[in-house]
DNA sequence: CATTCGCTATGGGGAAATCG
DNA sequence: CGATTTCCCCATAGCGAATG
């Protein structure tokens, strides 16, 4: 999953492994850290898969440096990553990193992903809710109970969270251009010249 | 049949090594 | 000397075998 992210940041502009983790931490470092002992074998692997490659930068800089530039194979496996539904356990992980590059993908990319997200919350949700029955009538010790009511309700907060999200995103696809497509045919719609405008400031934040 | 154990592959961090 | 890269060790997840 760093390869998304190394992918989303050289689709940017082409950058040195120094520059790159800089900007990685300052971007995600909220909620990722990227040390050089993983960057570097994630480039590797880039590159040997010919989704990045390397370049000479010939800047004054002190010393030579490895400046690495997306090709347009990395640009394929960056929408394909972000798209990617792969079911993994780990999404958990992966979505706020997966949201961090929303603005690459179509409105109704978005939509869709927004709403596996949400339909596996909801899913979630449901089995809190049932565990939580149980705990109780089980008689569970209070803390175990307050932690799983925890659990509950935090989900319960995500889902709203993403209802938002989806309306917001929903107004913006109805309201702006008109959509060329009216339903997703789901496979590889996406092409790297079409960059929609993500929500805006005022969209996202404070509510 | 359910649970635990043990092994392996993978990924990540820290720090040494390298080079202009 | 300081920027950049690579190396090595450790933690963790996943999976099959063994055990009660």
């Amino acid at each position: 999953m760093l390869e998304l992210a190394v992918l989303g940041l050289l689709k940017e502009q082409p950058l040195h492994g120094y520059a790159l983790r800089k900007l990685l931490t300052q971007r995600l470092g909220a909620f990722w850290r990227v040390s050089f002992g993983s960057l570097y074998p994630t480039l590797r692997k880039l590159e040997r898969a010919g989704a990045v490659e390397r370049v000479r930068d010939e800047g004054g800089g002190r010393r030579r440096r490895q400046v690495y530039r997306i090709t347009a194979q990395g640009e394929q496996q960056f929408l394909s990553l972000l798209e990617a539904g792969d079911g993994g356990g780990w999404e958990e992980e992966k979505f706020p990193l997966r949201l961090a590059f929303f603005r690459y993908l179509r409105p109704e990319t978005r939509i869709r992903l927004l709403e596996r997200r949400r339909a596996e919350l909801v899913q979630r949700l449901g089995d809190s809710r049932t565990s939580l029955e149980r705990a109780h009538a089980e008689g569970t010790d209070g803390y175990v109970v307050a932690l799983i009511r925890h659990g509950v309700e935090r989900t319960e907060a995500d889902v709203a969270w993403l209802d938002d999200l989806i309306a917001a995103e929903r107004a913006l696809a109805s309201g702006g251009e008109a959509n060329p497509h009216g339903h997703t045919s789901d496979r590889g719609a996406d092409e790297p010249s079409a960059v929609p405008q993500g929500l805006g400031d005022d969209q996202l934040r404070g509510r």
